[in-house]
DNA sequence: TCAATAGTTGAACGATCACTCAACTATTGT
DNA sequence: ACAATAGTTGAGTGATCGTTCAACTATTGA
């Protein structure tokens, strides 16, 4: 019943989530935000009722896609180990290239705002670790399959492998170079032979 | 000649860094900073020309109290190696511990703005070299005197000591529990042996 | 002793911030 | 056809932003 909204809300958190990830949360401003989506102030506080609630709902957007590439990296290989290979051998290409520097945004959200919003961080918590059960999932598999060493653990190597990307994250916003971040991931995939 | 400033640098930077790296830059008002140091703003820009200004002092200041922290607790140790170790053992606590989730200035600062300002973005890099120079030194000494193997990597070593730190620091802003940071840290150790 | 110099002060600046709201428009069920 | 409902609009809110500056104070060399 009544007007219904004109707007995508997808494609409005898809352009809003490119603006925080590209500026940062505190350095961005309503006015931008309604520049890029091209709504105006009244529609989006009405639909997402504050800068933290769209932010909030960009950030949710921002974790579906993430979720979902990395089950297409890590189903797309031939092996379970071979799907995490290649996902930090990706990965280190990504940090090295043109678009690197504005790493991840749940990782800037850990420390820009996390901090001093419980709410942001219980939320980018309950997304990270979403990501990190698909590894743990990942690992389990190919210790069960032979690929992964019966010795080592499962729930260690995958922590571990987030605070890699974590790093990884932070290293590409350093403008590495190919050659460096090739390096560090080729390090880090050595604890799992 | 004429009247000679009423302030300690050193103080009103140290003041003015522990703002920064609570809050975040962005986050950080001008008023804030006017309170932390208890100086006038005609005062603060008399010293320091701007925000800007007076985050890159603090950002040096920082700097110089890390990499003086980072010498010595590689030199504390009865050998390179051990200094490392310690270390990462000790990284590991803190990251676990009430005092985290503030990470580090340096990473920090890569993520929130490093981007957007070239002069921040070469600061940070010099001064995290600065520090990845420390670590290749300990790692060449431990080569050298046969602590570390021969067919090891320094340079890479470094480059994945200091991507581990950065990770350590984002996961010490997910509030996690010291076992799951000793864990992560026991794994990336183990590329040392 | 005193002009010159440098630091201090805090009120005030225009700009921008996140956000509101009353008027308006489109779509609904009846 | 029309009242009820929901979405749109954009000018406008007070607050706060980073910054300035003219008046003032302390210290200097001569």
């Amino acid at each position: 019943m009544a007007r219904p909204a004109q707007f995508e809300r997808d494609d409005v958190l898809e352009k809003a989530m490119q603006v925080f990830w590209e500026q940062g949360y505190n350095a961005t401003s309503m006015a931008s935000l309604v520049d890029a989506t091209s709504l105006k102030p009244g529609s989006i506080y009405a639909a997402f009722d504050s800068k933290e609630g769209l932010f909030l709902a960009a950030l949710d957007h921002y974790a579906q896609q993430s979720v979902a590439r990395i089950k297409r990296a890590l189903a797309g290989a031939d092996t379970p180990l071979q799907g995490i290979r290649n996902f930090f051998l990706n990965m280190g290409k990504e940090a090295a290239g043109e678009c690197a520097g504005r790493s991840c945004l749940l990782v800037n959200t850990v420390l820009e705002i996390a901090r001093q919003n419980e709410m942001v961080q219980k939320r980018v918590n309950r997304h990270l670790a979403d990501i990190e059960a698909l590894f743990l999932h990942a690992l389990k598999a190919a210790q069960a399959n032979g690929e992964l060493l019966p010795d080592k653990d499962p729930k260690a190597l995958a922590a571990f492998l987030m605070t890699s990307i974590w790093g990884l994250r932070v290293l590409g916003g350093t403008k590495p170079t190919p050659a460096r971040t090739k390096a560090v991931v080729n390090q880090l995939l050595t604890l799992l032979d």
